[in-house]
This record gives C-alpha cells, sequence and structure tokens, in this order.
DNA sequence: CTGAAAGCGCTTACAG
DNA sequence: CTGAAAGCGCTTACAG
C-alpha cells in the first residue's frame, strides 16, 4: 500500500480533509484523531508528495538562482548566502547557470514561464534584455544581484561598489601615494564602473592624478598585459600606486610585476578589490576591498521571500558594506623614488 | 483568460488531448489541427505547467546535490558538471548544502522522500549513515561523488586518488628524492587515505622513505602546524620534499617556508592535489596532482540520467583520471643538501 | 470538530 | 486521426 494520503485516511479510519489538516494545523483536529492520523503516517512511512501539493497550492516553494558561472567563487559564495536563507524558510533552490550562454539562458527563462520556481534571484551577467527578464517571466517576483538590468525596476542588492573605490583611495592617499595606475573592466559592467567612479573621486578629492587604463577585462592575463603596457611609468617611479577594480587583476599585476623584478610594496602598492580567496595566499598578499558576497545572496534571497509572501508589497533594494582589508601589497610611498609626477598614460583624455 | 491547457484547447477548437499531443509529439496530430493549437498557444501565451505535468508523471525532472559547502570551490565545480549535464537532458538541480550540519541534512531527506527530486548526486562530506541516505529515501536513485558512504552499494564516481599518490611520488622520486614529509589528513576521509596509500606504496616501491604526519585535516593552518613541528628534519635537511594530500594544506606548508626563511623548491620541494584555483596564483607556483572535478560532476550526473532512464539497470560508479602538473614548487633534489638521510619523525610506529 | 467533493492542470488508456 | 474521462495526490470552500 502505497503512502498516500487516502491510505493514510484509511489506516487511520478518518478523512483525507483530516490527514491533510493534522499535517497543515489549518483547523484544529481533535487529538485522538490526531494521534490515530500519526499513527497512520508512521506505520505507512508517509511523507506529502510535494508535487501534488504545489499543483493544489500553484506554487513550488523553490526559487530559481540564475548565475552566468556557479564555478566562479563570487557566484559559488552568492549561492551559498541564497540556499542558507532560502532553506531556512523552506524553500529549495535551483541553480541556473547560464555559462554566459544565451541559449541556456533562454531555457531557465522557460522554466520560470513554466511556474517552476516562485521567484528568481538573478545575478549579472546573464544574456537577457529587460523585455525577456521581465515581460518573459509571467511576472514572477525577481531580485537582482550585484548588477542593474537595463530598464528593470526590479530591486537590487549590490556592495557599496562607490564606497569601495573610496576607501581604496583613501587608503593609498593616506600612504602618501598620489600617482595611481588603475586597472579598470569594460564599462558595459556597472560594478566595475562604480569602483572606478568612487576611486577617481576620491582621489582627485585627495590630491591625487589618476591614470586610466582600459584594458584588463576583470581576468589575471588582463591585469598582466596593463602593467606590461606601463612599465616605463613603474620603473620611472611616476606610478607609485596599482588599483585593480578586481582581485583576479591585481593577481595577474602581482605576478608580471615579480617576473620584472619589481619589488611590491616597495617599489610600488597594488590594491584589489573583492579579497577572493587567493588574494591572501598570494606573496604578498592583497590589501583589498572585501565584499561580503555570501551576505550578498543573503539579502537577495530574503527580499526575494519577502516579495513572495506580501505579494504586491513594494520593496526597496539594498546596498552591502564593503571592507578595507590591508594586507601586505601596500605600504608608504618611498619619498626617494617617487617623484609625484602627474602622468596620465593609455587613455587619451578619458580623464574626464 | 489564463493560459491554461484548457483554454488552449478552447481557443483552438480541439480536446484538451490534442494539445497535450501536439506539445508532447506522442501521437501524431493532423497538420490543420497542430496549427491550429501552436497559434492558440502563442496568442494566449501558454507555457504547461510544471507542476501539474510532475504529478501527472509522478515525477519531477529535477535532480538534488547534496554537498556539504557550495562556497567551497571544489563543489561549486562540481556543482557546474552536473549542472551542465543535467540541464542538457532537461533537468534541473535543486542543490543542497548541508554546510556539515545534520538538521540541515535532514531537510534534505525529507525533500527528497517528499519525491521533490527524481534522483540524488551525493558528494561527501555530509552527514549521513547509509541507513538514513538509502532506507529513507524511497529507493530514489542516488549517485555518490568523491567519497563512498559506508555500507552504501551505490554508484561511486570519484578522482584516481591512489593513482594520483602515486604520480606525485614518482614525480618526487624522479627528481631525487628520498626522505619526504607527507601532510595526510583524517583518515575517515577515504579521499585522503586513497592519496596517502598511492604514495607510500610508489615512494617505498622506488626506493624512498615516507615520514608520516597526521596532523593538517586538510586545511591551511594544519599545513602550516605541521611544517613547524618538523622544521628541524627540513632545515637539517633530513627531509627534501613535501607532498601533501591537498592544495590548501601545501600552500599553508608554503607560508609557514616562507616564514622561516626556507627557500622552495631550492631547500626543499613541495607538492599538492587538487589544483585549485590559488595553486597557481602562490609563489612558488605549486606542482600538483589536478583532479577535474567538474568532469567529476558530469560523469556523476549522467550516470545518475541513466539509473532515472533505464530504472533497474545495474550502473557501475567510474574513476575519473588526474594529472601531474608541474610547477615550480618541486626541483632536483641539491645532493649537498640532502644527506638522503632517513628520517621517521612524529606518528611513532605509524610506517607500517 | 469533521467529511464529501471540487479543483489544481496536466497525461494517457480507452473507445471510436 | 481525435475526444471524453479518469487519475495523479494534494488543499480547501462548503456543509453539517
Amino acid at each position: 500500500m502505497e503512502a498516500s494520503i487516502k491510505n493514510v485516511a484509511r489506516v487511520a479510519g478518518v478523512s483525507i480533509t483530516t490527514v491533510s489538516h493534522t499535517l497543515s494545523g489549518k483547523r484544529h483536529v481533535s487529538a485522538e484523531l490526531a494521534t490515530r492520523v500519526r499513527e497512520a503516517m508512521e506505520t505507512l512511512g508517509y511523507t506529502p508528495s510535494r508535487s501534488a501539493r504545489n499543483l493544489a497550492l500553484g506554487k513550488t516553494q523553490i526559487i530559481g538562482l540564475l548565475v552566468p558561472d556557479i564555478g566562479n567563487a563570487f557566484f559559488a559564495e552568492l549561492a551559498k548566502g541564497v540556499e542558507r536563507v532560502a532553506s531556512g524558510r523552506g524553500y529549495n533552490v535551483i541553480i541556473g547557470n547560464t555559462g554566459f550562454d544565451r541559449s541556456r539562458g533562454l531555457m531557465y527563462l522557460e522554466m520560470i514561464r513554466a511556474r517552476a520556481v516562485d521567484g528568481v534571484v538573478y545575478a549579472s551577467g546573464s544574456p537577457f534584455t529587460d523585455i525577456e527578464i521581465s515581460g518573459g517571466t509571467n511576472n514572477i517576483p525577481l531580485v537582482l544581484v550585484d548588477g542593474e538590468v537595463a530598464g528593470s525596476h526590479a530591486p537590487l542588492v549590490a556592495s557599496q561598489n562607490l564606497e569601495g573605490g573610496r576607501l581604496a583611495a583613501e587608503h593609498l592617499l593616506g600612504l602618501g601615494h598620489r600617482s595611481a595606475l588603475l586597472l579598470s573592466a569594460p564599462s558595459e559592467l556597472a560594478t566595475g564602473a562604480d569602483r572606478v567612479t568612487g576611486f577617481v573621486e576620491a582621489w582627485r578629492a585627495g590630491g591625487g592624478r589618476a591614470v586610466q587604463n582600459g584594458q584588463g577585462g576583470f581576468t589575471a592575463e588582463g591585469g598582466q598585459a596593463a602593467i606590461r603596457h606601463h612599465m616605463g611609468e613603474i620603473l620611472q617611479g611616476s606610478v607609485t600606486a596599482i588599483f585593480a577594480v578586481n582581485d583576479e587583476m591585481a593577481i595577474g599585476a602581482l605576478r608580471e610585476l615579480r617576473a620584472q623584478g619589481i619589488s611590491v610594496p616597495d617599489q610600488v602598492s597594488v590594491m584589489g578589490f573583492d579579497d577572493i580567496r587567493s588574494a591572501s595566499d598570494v606573496h604578498p598578499s592583497l590589501t583589498t576591498i572585501r565584499q561580503d558576497v555570501s551576505l550578498l545572496g543573503e539579502r537577495a534571497a530574503e527580499i526575494l521571500l519577502t516579495l513572495l509572501a506580501d505579494g504586491d508589497e513594494t520593496v526597496e533594494g539594498e546596498s552591502v558594506p564593503v571592507e578595507l582589508i590591508v594586507r601586505e601589497s601596500t605600504s608608504p610611498v618611498d619619498p626617494r623614488t617617487s617623484p609625484h609626477a602627474m602622468v596620465d598614460a593609455g587613455q587619451k583624455g578619458q580623464g574626464r
């Protein structure tokens, strides 16, 4: 005898209504019946079918997490945060790895349209337009993480990237640096753009002068290439500090600097952003701006679940604090090697 | 008018049977009706409800992936592999993060019992006994990854850890090393135990002598502590090579060696296992045994899906090849600093 | 405090 | 080639 609600009711000698209510607690069941029901469930080894429940209630208790690459530490940590609060509230999370691939993304959109999930946390980087993500999606509750989707009104949860850029600039200024090389990334990515903006504003305000570098592309290789390209300024001491808008690029920079025989931080200070795992493993360990990625995921999930609970309620996004982590890769500028020159290499006229 | 199959049928002027069959292709539908159905679906914006389908078919097209820590790069990469093949075959994956926590694990067991998933990929480290995992689980198809569960007959997918240990030993022997320090981990973890066994066997066969060290616990801190404990042997050259059964410990070892002013690989060679991201970022970059973790996930998912397709078929587990990655942290033993002494510090009598 | 029955939206055996 | 209807296993409005 399979363990369906019908059989439990039969064994307990009650209606399925009563079985359902002793489980849900949505209406009172006399102690005697409740006991009989529980015993019947026990002997049958009954666990209610999620599928049946889903159909009856029109929801799945599942949220989708769409990321471009779950193998990437950032998104893995994000997933951890999302899973933590979701599971704590009785939700499961389906992970949708788009791999930056449109067709895989569309597959997950179809899953959303099929109401396989009650809501979605959508991490930046996936290849959708606003129309697809909100229009094609049955008005399913949506929370954005890390980056905007053009034109979307969905709440956004992101780190205080602007503030992070500012912290980086102030740290370097405080060490006496005035000439910095900025390793940025394609401006399409708002995440990086905010970090640049925050840095440049604070840097200017503090009397520094930034050298922009469009290359870098968020990769270690990009960081290496950028350093190679600016070797001249570094050697002549007209750049005493390097700020990369992510740790990957900063680590690439460290690698190239070592290869070129430049000592960090003695000859040049290097900062990153993110505080990925490697940041503390490299030598010298990397001074960086830490973002609390799993908190990002937790907050996103909480907002989404609030949305699911309150229906129409309008919910605000939020920004998650960042933190300066000082390690070995930055030190006070050495007055002898630094002529405090004002260099503006690379990007012609990009400095506003 | 909501987009249900009933409304599509009404608009197209056919039965819901016909709507269902034009979608599934399980029986022929005349071109004319098929067209009318498709048009109706189009105008209504119809996507079939997954919940209804699940209930009717008694399956969910979802597999569960149970891991102890999705934030950990190993499991994140595993998830990537699992997701890739699952999504390629029309399955979604729910990620279950147990956090090494029994109660969270039990919550996911309950999800399995509720038939919220059709099968599960179970990565080592979660806190279950065999009885719980197979008995309490509705006979749901199960594939184990990375480690056995005591007494379970479920197929296991794991890296060739034994072979990996052997490769490490042979690499070091080939460089002339004969006295090694082995950074192992608690023997409960079969993963590490196989690596040790493979190493020790090949090492002995090649004329080497192993120094065991029970500490390490798979963490960088453990690796550091172990080095501190064996500083004497390293300084006097009676240990010329160190093999850690994972990269974390190897990186901890590198850190401590640097702190103590020992040059790697000049004074001592260091090897790890896994080839985690940091392995190539540290300096000197780490010679290690790479395991293809995302392939591990792919194979596990494929086996699980085969199990789901073929029902009763018995399926074998498999082992995934590993690869020696030579980087900067190992070099030929320096005959001057190496008296080829046979040291057996630490574990009294543990060397068989 | 309890039960009979409708309904959630599909799939499919049965009949034609 | 097509349709009417039962069934998947729950939840819940309605009635008592």
